[in-house]
RNA sequence: GGAGGAGUGUCCGAGUGGUUAAAGGAGACGGACUGUAAAUCCGUUCGCUAUGCGUACGCUGGUUCGAAUCCAGCCUCCUCCA
């Protein structure tokens, strides 16, 4: 029945997350034979990694469970080259403290999801800045440049087409696959790493490591690709309005984390469930055979499942039944997002507007502004008509916290504290 | 080095002296309809202590009562030639 030999390969075709591999017979036997190693690159631009990287820590995952070893690659040396692919103006460069900062906060979710340590099957995160900052030009020329045939390099996919389009390509963007091919190589001579995973767009990128590992002689190498991920209408994974959709609660409360995901179009809800949680197939083809309304049941199931991967079982059911308390009927949840407002202020008053900027229903007073006006607010579940309106001890409450929302879907609880 | 072209709001893109905070589209948000979905329809979409004020059309200066629009210099990008 299953078609790999290896679980690793299973688990990963069940669920939807090939896209391509090298050489897939080769890579199959190479994991059925012995704990293997292998690594994802990440950017390291930001201090949390968001929705849009999950397909990728959600294959290292199950590599690691399927009995291998991850390595979760930051970028730290490519991100202080910057990628210059679309921008039209430079990205402000990053200090080396940021890019510690960031690493750190991008281990701490990875922590969730792999373990780490010195086990043979323990994830590792390596940082490709300790050996590309003190590359030696001439010695990396000698030594790689040379098996890089420029004939196959325009050839590439992502060259070619614009050359075709005769559109702007920089030599820095020209060297971006060398990179990244070298670190491949790297990664084998010190961690013995056999195999890099990425979004399919990073396909041209892993296979001239796999090469370049050929003709330096490394042990054979291997490529393995993810589908790039949209939603059933298109938009690209993991943004919303407010921003991307963080994994770190400090940047995303648990709970819009689990909202963002109980938003999802009835068309994704089976894929989201096989990438997104690791809920036995069986589970799954039940839950996504549901139709016509009884798939929101499906839907909770795969919020639910997938906050409790990134924030913990107990935060993403407080999140769950939160949002029943506040969505069926006129119910009213604690554990809403809460700001708060201090004593002395709510004395004073304090207006709508800026009331509504603080809970950051809106970026500015005058878009606050313009919500009132279309009848989106509502304080306590009684629609706001009145902007200048002020709120003292009264209206903020007491002992019973003021619920704010904006539209049906977003509230805000308001506490004197 | 030479010749030509371009730089507009989140993005795309119109606008070539005066109701221009800047057409249109996309995206996003809100409303209606639903199932906290999609599709569809309607509205909104620079900021502020707001019948007003401040910022804004690559940057700096100039012409003018008045400039995104004209002039000069600069910067960046693209195309062709060497």
């Amino acid at each position: 029945m299953a078609r790999f030999k290896s679980d690793f390969l299973n688990t990963l075709s069940e669920r939807g997350f090939i896209h391509q591999i090298s050489d897939e017979t080769g890579l199959d036997a190479q994991l059925a034979k012995e704990t293997t190693t292998a690594y994802i690159g990440f950017d390291c631009t930001a201090p949390s990694l968001h929705a849009g990287s999950l397909v990728q820590i959600m294959i290292l995952y199950w590599f690691q469970q399927t009995g291998h070893r991850p390595l979760a690659l930051m970028g730290g040396g490519t991100t202080m080259v910057g990628d210059p692919t679309g921008k039209d103006e430079s990205r402000k460069m990053l200090t080396p403290a940021d890019i510690e900062d960031n690493k750190a906060g991008i281990r701490r979710v990875f922590s969730k999801f792999l373990n780490f340590g010195d086990g043979p099957q323990d994830a590792v995160m390596p940082d490709n800045a300790e050996w590309l900052l003190s590359l030696n030009y001439v010695d990396f020329l000698r030594e790689f440049g040379k098996h890089f045939s420029v004939n196959a390099m325009l050839a590439r996919d992502a060259v070619k087409l614009r050359l075709e389009r005769e559109q702007h390509l920089s030599f820095l963007e020209f060297n971006y696959m060398i990179l990244q091919a070298y670190d491949f190589v790297e990664l084998n001579k010190r961690y013995d790493c056999r195999l890099q995973m990425g979004g399919s767009d990073q396909w041209g990128n892993i296979v001239s490591g796999v090469d370049l590992g050929r003709r330096a002689g490394t042990s054979d190498l291997f490529a393995l690709t993810t589908p790039l991920l949209a939603t059933s209408s298109g938009a690209k994974m993991g943004k919303t309005a407010a921003g991307a959709v963080w994994l770190e609660a400090d940047m995303l409360s648990e709970y819009d984390y689990w909202q963002y995901w109980r938003n999802a179009e009835d068309a994704d809800v089976g894929r989201f469930l096989k990438l997104f949680t690791t809920m036995p197939l069986d589970e799954i083809a039940r839950l996504e055979a549901l139709e016509g309304a009884e798939l929101n049941e499906a839907k909770i199931v795969l919020a639910t499942e997938a906050t409790a991967m990134v924030h913990g079982r107990e935060k993403a059911e407080q999140a769950r039944d939160t949002a029943q308390a506040t969505f069926s009927g006129a119910g009213r949840s604690d554990n809403l997002p809460t700001i708060e407002v201090s004593a002395n202020e709510a004395a004073d008053g304090i207006g709508i507007l800026a009331l509504m900027v603080r809970a950051k229903l809106a970026s500015s007073n005058g878009e606050a502004r313009r919500h009132i006006k279309g009848g989106a607010v509502k304080i306590n579940d009684k629609r706001i008509d009145d902007e200048r309106m002020v709120l003292t001890t009264t209206e903020l409450g007491g002992e019973t916290p003021m619920k704010l929302s904006l539209g049906k879907k977003k509230h805000v609880l308001v506490r004197i504290v």
